[in-house]
Parts: structure tokens; sequence; C-alpha cells
DNA sequence: CGCGCCTCCTGTGTGC
DNA sequence: TGCACACAGGAGGCGC
């Protein structure tokens, strides 16, 4: 679900509660929660305890946390991961995974997923950008991002044009709700092949995505408590408005026409059936 | 090596 | 009332 502006929105929540802070106890309650990581949970917690946060990053949907030591704290949230800060005192959450307490008190910072999609890494010397994730693609707010690469590389891509959106070592911070976001927008069907897209038309689905993004970070940004970094639905994570997300037969905002859903990749597409006409032949060899 | 399918996981909603 | 099952989906891994 946390896509690019949730993760974002996460992020300046951590980076604002817990900068420059020094770590004190770390407590896993639930070995999926620590990846890649074979040393085990207990390593996990010994090379972090009075380590100092320095800073807070991100690209796509993966948060990092660089430390004084030079290492980092990586952070997927998966479908349903929350950082949240919370008082020592309050009871644990039902899906609590890991606590992180600090030397200066209150509050403390808990990982809870209840779906265990998501999960906290160590990444030795990772501080400047973890070797676990990069072979993350930079992501359209980012501003070394390149368009006129993202074009070309997209167009070389033999596949369908919303694998490609997907895809996060093409362009990362995307999922499945703004890509058929974007898609809507740009009036192409995700089925369309990339090889057959033209450079002008990618540039003008870049935009879309763009945009997208931008205004669900704006939107998000804005319903957070102050003390609870959120990203479930919640807490306006799912107020933002959606053109074609999840509107099975309802009329498209443009033309009227019912809104279609179709599988994909396990899960669904939406689209408008008038202003995305399926592509008509398969992809060219 | 590029591409695409499978799998991990659990709470919610729906139909019988 | 309770059971069975579809569904939500990011990304690593693996097969072709």
């Amino acid at each position: 679900m946390p896509e690019l502006p949730e993760v974002e929105t996460v992020r300046q929540g951590l980076a604002r509660f817990a900068d420059g802070r020094k770590i004190n106890t770390v407590e896993v309650h639930h070995p999926r929660a620590i990846r890649r990581h074979l040393p085990g949970s207990e390593h996990f917690a010994a090379v972090l305890i009075g380590r100092t946060i320095v800073d807070v990053r991100r690209r796509g949907k993966y948060l990092w946390i660089p430390l004084d030591s030079g290492d980092a704290i990586v952070a997927h949230l998966g479908m349903s991961g929350q950082l949240l800060f919370q008082p020592a005192a309050a009871p644990d959450e039902t899906h609590l995974r890991v606590r992180v307490s600090f030397v200066d008190g209150d509050p403390e910072l808990r990982f809870v997923d209840q779906r265990t999609f998501g999960g906290l890494a160590v990444s030795e010397g990772g501080a400047e950008l973890p070797g676990e994730i990069a072979h993350i693609a930079r992501d359209p707010l980012d501003p070394l991002f390149s368009d006129t690469g993202f074009v070309e590389a997209l167009r070389r891509r033999q596949t369908e044009v919303k694998r490609a959106l997907l895809d996060q070592t093409l362009i990362s911070g995307v999922g499945n709700i703004y890509a058929d976001e974007a898609l809507w927008r740009a009036k192409l069907h995700g089925a369309r092949p990339t090889s057959a897209l033209t450079r002008p038309a990618v540039v003008r689905l870049l935009g879309h995505v763009r945009d997208v993004l931008n205004e669900a970070l704006k939107d998000g940004g804005t319903s957070f408590d102050a003390l609870y970094v959120n990203v479930n639905g919640e807490s306006g994570y799912f107020d933002r408005s959606l053109n074609v997300y999840g509107r099975e037969g309802e009329a498209c905002y443009r033309c009227g026409t019912a809104i279609r859903r179709e599988p994909f990749m396990n899960r669904s597409s939406y689209s408008c059936p008038h202003c995305q006409p399926r592509p008509r032949r398969r992809p060219a060899r």
C-alpha cells in the first residue's frame, strides 16, 4: 500500500522525532521483521545499541537511517508496515515487531506490521547508500533522476507500460495505485507495449507520474498526528482523491464510461475503456 | 540476461 | 453461525 508519498511522509516524521537521538535498547518481537541479517536478531540489536541517528533518507519506497557508526538501518514498510512513535507506557500493538528505545526517554520507536511483508535490516557501511538497495532506481522526485535516461530505458524494454512503471529498477516509488492513476491521466492502457511508445508520449506519462506523486504527497503530509507516523488506511492515506483506482463500475470523470477492472499480476488494474483502449496487437517481438 | 510468474503473509469481506 | 475462499500487493527469487 504505501507508495512514495506515504513513505516520504514517514521519512519526514522519522527525521523530526528520531534525528540526533541515541539508541538505548532494541527488542525484536518477530524474526521475520529482520531481513537479510544472517547473524540474527541479537546481533541486529547489538550493533544498534549506543549508536546515534544522524539522518533519515529515502529512495523510492525504501527508507534508510544513517548512524554515527557509518552503518545504516534499512527499512521497507511492505504492505502494512508502520513506524510509530509512542510513549514507553503505551500498550503494545497487536503486531508489534520491533521496539527501539532511546537514551533520552520518550517517545520510543515501534515497527508494527500486520502482514510482515515489511522489515528492517542493518547495512554495514551503508550510511551514504546501502548496498542492499543500490539496485533500486532513483525516484522521479529525486533531483538527480534523469528524465531522458528514463525515457530511453523504458522504450528499450520489451514489456507492457504498467509493468515498466512498477519495475523499481527502472523508476522507483510507483506502486499499483499510482501507476493506474498516472496511466489514466496519460490516457494509456497499461498493456501498451513500451517499445511502441513515442518519446513525447513517455515524457507526458512521466509528467503525470510526477503530478500524481506530488499531489498525493501534498495531501498525505497534512493528516498525520505529530507523534504518530502512520501509513495505513485510517489516517488520511485513503482520503486521497483517486480517479480510477478502486472505482470499478463508476463513471469515468472525463467521459462518463464505466471504469473497468482487469486481473493483472495477481492483483487488479483499473482503467477507462473509452479513454484507455486496450492495444489491438500483442507487443512486437 | 531480460522478462514474467510465483510466493511470502494475515485481516477483511462475501457467499453458501 | 461458521466455514471456505477471494482479495489486497511490494519485491526477491527463480524458471524459461
